[in-house]
DNA sequence: AATTTGTTTTTTATGGATTAAAAAGTCCTA
DNA sequence: TAGGACTTTTTAATCCATAAAAAACAAATT
């Protein structure tokens, strides 16, 4: 069955956003509650009725108001507010970054299911979409291996990545004057120095900041395939700066000060400069990421033989591309 | 339920196989079978057993013969050895490319699963993986939507093609004179000229032997991100060759020849004729994909606005990367 | 001992049902 | 009479069941 994870985290909204209302001020209307909310009118009412049967709202239609604010209520545990599928992509990046999984190691299906506590399919929609990010392969009709967080994963990932930033530095360097980037480079720049300020407090903010910045860098000329390639890099590195804590301050210090010094070279428009910052800083980045890949190689799972694909199955071909065994025809 | 395509497929494979052999002769191992049929052991016995059961083997366990061989024996039509979701990508693409879809159409899981005879969980997981072709876009709990087949994709999609194919070309012109692929290239170039031999009668081969091609550049250097992309490329024109028959034969003659002016540049190890024969080639192909793409604009369709996302949540990302509205917390 | 066949256990593919959320449609009141 | 509230319809998220396929295990044969 459908959660209500969206009701729940919708109702915790709510309650956030009563809290600065004043006890007996009218309620604002569905559609406005629906757009504050971000969910649809059907689950505003919900939340409404819930509210209302706590006692916290009173009246119905236009003429509901706010009749308690300060008492103490019990809103519904964040965990309980996460969709099934946020769930599984964390537990499973958990699985593999922070238990670190064994190149080679055999997807379950069933058995995953069982250890997050979720359906099958729930599993499956995830390694569907996890696919792209290169680090599982799908063999057909005999599930998932784990490719591994391997040394060479990094480096195919850091190749792809300085094409990418490289190209989008050059074209921010080349952006008109009045384009909106520049302010938005220059707001960026600040948040930079301000967590730099407090960086021993805020050290691991550096995460989500990171991401903002090379997401800015690449809308210089938007790409869809290189904001894809972006969601892969983001997703690695949240998980990896959240649980390789090792020199984790100074490792994010170092790299606010080459933002900084890539940002100043965009800002100065010069080509060069900029392009050796860029690559300054990819390469630091891919340091850090490569000292806890894992060199070990990989246990080979006996299976079938490749299958062989029908013309039409791009979608479904294994990753090394290799023609079907002739079995005539 | 699964259906059983493995097995027709296998058991019309198996009639392939014992066509070949002579009425009396000892038919090979089960081990054996299941290797040249790329089936597990337990599909190799149930055709086996079809086989004896239709009086075209006789005898069991080790002393499995041949008994018939020119009996017109019924094949499992080509259909029944479609797997489901193959099915369901050719008739997606089919919606796509042939019919036209228009962009901003709404997608209707539970529509396009009556539409094409299968149940809903075969359409979410093509979705899910499809995803990554950058041409529909996730809505959370409010389906998906067609970004359209536009020259916004076009240009976006050879902006890397271009990047990737650049990078591995000239990676391999610098192979070492004993790397295997020279050889390879050297067999396709004439492969290349045979085509072009026939190639009144033989025009539409060239999608396979295209794909084929530059996938072997791209091996000069593997990266499993290239060959993600590639398998975009693939899949595009693989079903672009297939729908749009205007001047085809005169276009894949023009891209035969292309592909050997590039070839020679490649065996002349000189970088930068070979930059000069990859470029044109890649214009001209991007040439005839913009000639079939839609300029239209798409009809945007009312929805709620950009749920808010969690931490976690990239691989739910929309694809604009908008922060969430403020809603406090 | 190494293969081969026979048997049992796991696991995946796929249909189908159920329920929450969203969307659409209808009615009501300021 | 338009914006808001109430109701109905549609659609997506999720679980579950079962046949097919694969894998593991065991026995038998060369």
């Amino acid at each position: 069955m459908k959660t209500d994870t969206v009701f729940k985290r919708a109702f915790n909204d709510a309650l956030d956003l009563l809290s600065r209302l004043e006890k007996g001020d009218r309620l604002p209307s569905e559609n406005v509650l629906s757009a504050d909310l971000a969910v649809s009118r059907t689950t505003v009412r919900k939340v409404l009725a819930s509210l209302a049967s706590r006692g916290i709202i009173t009246g119905n239609g236009r003429q509901r108001i706010v009749r308690s604010v300060r008492k103490s209520i019990r809103r519904f545990a964040e965990a309980e507010t996460v969709p099934t599928a946020v769930q599984v992509e964390k537990r499973f990046m958990e699985w593999m970054l922070r238990d670190n999984a064994r190149p080679g190691t055999a997807i379950n299906e069933l058995e995953l299911a069982r250890q997050f506590g979720v359906a099958t399919t729930g599993i499956r929609e995830f390694l569907n979409r996890f696919q792209r990010f290169g680090l599982i392969e799908k063999r057909p009709n005999a599930g998932w291996v784990f490719k591994g967080f391997t040394t060479a994963f990094a480096l195919e990932l850091f190749e792809i990545r300085e094409m990418f930033e490289m190209r989008s530095a050059m074209a921010f360097v080349d952006l008109p004057e009045d384009s909106m980037l520049w302010q938005q480079l220059v707001a960026l720049r600040s948040e930079h120095l301000s967590l730099l300020g407090e960086i021993e407090a805020r050290f691991h903010d550096f995460s989500d900041i990171d991401s903002r910045f090379h997401r800015l860098i690449n809308s210089a000329v938007p790409n869809r395939f290189i904001d894809g390639f972006y969601e892969i890099i983001t997703l690695i590195f949240h998980y990896h700066y959240q649980w390789n804590k090792q020199d984790e301050r100074q490792r994010n210090e170092v790299a606010i000060r080459e933002h900084l010094a890539y940002t100043d070279a965009l800002i100065s428009r010069n080509g060069s400069m900029t392009e050796v910052a860029c690559r300054a800083h990819l390469a630091s980045a891919k340091e850090t990421l490569l000292r806890s890949t894992s060199p070990r190689r990989t246990v080979p799972i006996c299976r079938l033989p490749s299958p062989r694909l029908g013309a039409s199955t791009r979608l479904f071909r294994t990753s090394n591309g290799s023609s079907p065994r002739s079995v005539s025809r």
